[in-house]
DNA sequence: TGCCTTATTGACATTGATTCTCATAATCAA
DNA sequence: TTGATTATGAGAATCAATGTCAATAAGGCA
């Protein structure tokens, strides 16, 4: 663990969702001036291998970062709402999920040998700014 | 409706799944010369926005297309190897999983008064091959 | 049918996120 | 310390995706 890993480590921990790399970096030079945006990128994706922070692909044209914080309390999933791209958080629905997701990977894991290690589920559609628009 | 529209919707609808765009545009050269690479590109987004197609985000750096076949016997979800990038169609769990996007669209369009339209799930893994690396 | 307005196309340039390169600097075990 | 290994930062390079624009096609309407 480097100065530059910790400090992007502890930003991503404390900070607001879904931040880019750029943001990220930018965020970082006030509080630790000189370090690099190929530091940024390659620290977070050393920490996504490591299942630290999750990449988000959320159709922006940028990669986005969380912290995966862990148990029932920080687990979520997203509302994307595919006009303005604004993300939204949501807790519900854990018990369900959970069991769905166990049987389903219980039986793709033996169906297709495929060790399964982590899931993503996200809704599409519009917020409520822009379905008054449409 | 124009012929390359046309020309690059009859490709996705019988090919095989999860095109690149340039993958779409190489093998559409063959049978239609003089398509530009510009035009698959504003046909897909087009054909994303009306529903036509799906546009997938897997990780590989480009995004990835899809048709989407009406009804029970088309829908499904995927499973996709963080290492070599493999995508799995499958199409398990189809009642299991429309129960719980039901309940959640309904609890999550009320909360967040978002209109939702559509919904994915996916899950990330390790598949049979890049599991022995590991 | 012919005309006119509007939308689409293809070639090329441009953008912008991400990765690569490489010389320098930091890390860590012995 | 010391030497080998790994990480860093600056800048260049890559490459998917979008923008520009003149030429072309489409479709409505008299």
């Amino acid at each position: 663990m480097t100065a530059p890993r910790e400090a992007i480590l502890e930003f991503l921990s404390t900070s607001s969702k879904h931040m880019s790399a750029k943001e990220i970096y930018t965020s970082l030079q006030k509080k630790y001036p000189g370090i690099g945006l190929s530091t940024v990128y390659r620290t977070l994706n050393l920490l996504a291998r490591m299942g630290i922070v999750t990449k988000l692909l959320l159709g922006d044209g940028q990669s986005r970062y969380e912290f995966k914080s862990k148990g029932k309390s920080g687990h979520h999933h997203h509302l994307i709402c595919t006009n303005c791209g604004i993300i939204i958080d949501y807790r519900e629905f854990f018990e369900e999920e959970l069991q769905l997701v166990r049987k389903t990977e219980e039986k793709l894991a033996k169906k297709y040998k495929f060790m399964i290690q982590d899931h993503n589920i996200e809704y599409l559609g519009l917020c409520e700014k822009c379905k008054l628009k449409y």
